[in-house]
DNA sequence: CAGCGCCTGTCAGCAAATTGTCAGCTTCTC
DNA sequence: GAGAAGCTGACAATTTGCTGACAGGCGCTG
């Protein structure tokens, strides 16, 4: 992981870079505060620590213009102790974190820790078959990049399908799942439903398996 | 956006939740290391406020437990001043941020804010979508350049779903979040409010999703 | 304290989307 | 080619959500 160090007083910097470096991370050091915003523009960081004194930039002003150019990596503000109305500025801003000078380095590492934990913590909850995605944490199901209005039962059925992608799910399994104990249903309600679903996902999607079930995705 | 505030000293904790409740969230209390425990990892929390020093079951212990329980809501911790161990320990047991007391509810309230912002993903202080601002610093809701006059609960609504734009949210996840602890869900209160909430901001602003929930934003 | 306005929950009727059923049709298998 | 399995379009029943009216509650003001 590479972090990027913006902070003029030259001494601090290094003192960080070594404790930094020991811990793992691929360090890049920065004294101004022009070069500061380029890097942080140009350059891809796992995080920035940002001390908001550099000469030449406003770190505040930084701050917003990487925000403003779609750069959302974790930036972890180094402030003056005790002005709070200045943190509160640069969280308003986008800072993920502060932190007081002067500062225990275990506690620094601490907080970048965290920091990047958090942020790789987003892992992407959503299930591709062939041209057809179906995201569970928006609920969502979108076919070559155009999304689809599934109703209830329908978004159950491509869901289920989708998550036993590749296997052959019988009637039954399907019929368990998407009306759990409900068992009211004894006509062709699930066949009737697929076929509106294939209506909207398109014909190929889900593939019948003659006495056996349905299937989406491999396994022709 | 529902909030737990656990924190034994009961004054604090009223204060605490005057000024949270003022801002705009829904807040449930409580003053027990036992109760904070168990409603976190029962409840849908978006951030948790938790002080270390509660009665009956140990801080960090409670953070651990959530966390080794999958409960990844935001947690900010109350330390005692100057007690930088603390903190440590308490950013490694999961806490996303720590505040050391006394503290400025000014304070609270920007890293509240940072730290819900951040667990949505969004960078800024404003929420935009389509022709909606939402700023959530001055709790003020405008649409297409007309600053509106919103009731808290409508409010609450808006910043909600703007803060999840784009996933559709459950109507019981709305109720939760709108209302906390207060078991009103009879009848069909939620959707009077959105009734009005539409009336305001403009009916295609919030997408139903029949048997669903609610969308803001990129509706179809 | 009475009066007033605003906020919000409840209710009932209405509108519309969803889904089961049925009948007839197509496709597959042997 | 016969029978079984699955598909489809139409229709009706049901479920779900919307809306306008109304009333209780709360705070504010005179």
């Amino acid at each position: 992981m590479r972090l990027l160090v913006a902070e003029d007083d030259k001494r601090i910097a290094e003192d960080v870079r070594t404790v930094l470096t020991a811990a793992g991370y691929a360090v890049d050091l920065t004294h101004s505060g022009q070069d500061a915003w380029f890097r942080g523009d140009t350059e891809d960081y796992g995080l920035v620590v940002l001390d908001l004194g550099l000469p030449g930039m406003d770190g505040i002003s930084i701050l917003k213009q990487w925000r403003m150019s779609g750069r959302h990596m974790p930036v972890l503000v180094l402030t003056a102790r005790g002005s709070w109305a200045e943190r509160v500025e640069g969280i308003d801003a986008g800072a993920d974190d502060y932190l007081p000078k002067p500062f225990q380095f275990e506690e620094l590492l601490a907080r970048i820790r965290a920091l990047i934990r958090r942020s790789v913590g987003h892992g992407a909850a959503t299930i591709e078959v062939a041209s057809l995605v179906v995201d569970t944490r928006t609920m969502r199901v979108v076919v070559d990049g155009m999304p689809l209005n599934l109703t209830p039962f329908e978004y159950r059925l491509v869901s289920y399908l989708a998550h036993h992608r590749g296997r052959v799910v019988p009637a039954s399994e399907l019929q368990d799942h998407v009306y759990g104990d409900d068992f009211s249903r004894d006509g062709n309600a699930l066949e009737a439903m697929i076929a509106r679903l294939r209506k909207k996902i398109g014909s190929d999607v889900i593939s019948t398996r003659r006495g056996f079930g349905y299937v989406m995705g491999d396994s022709v």
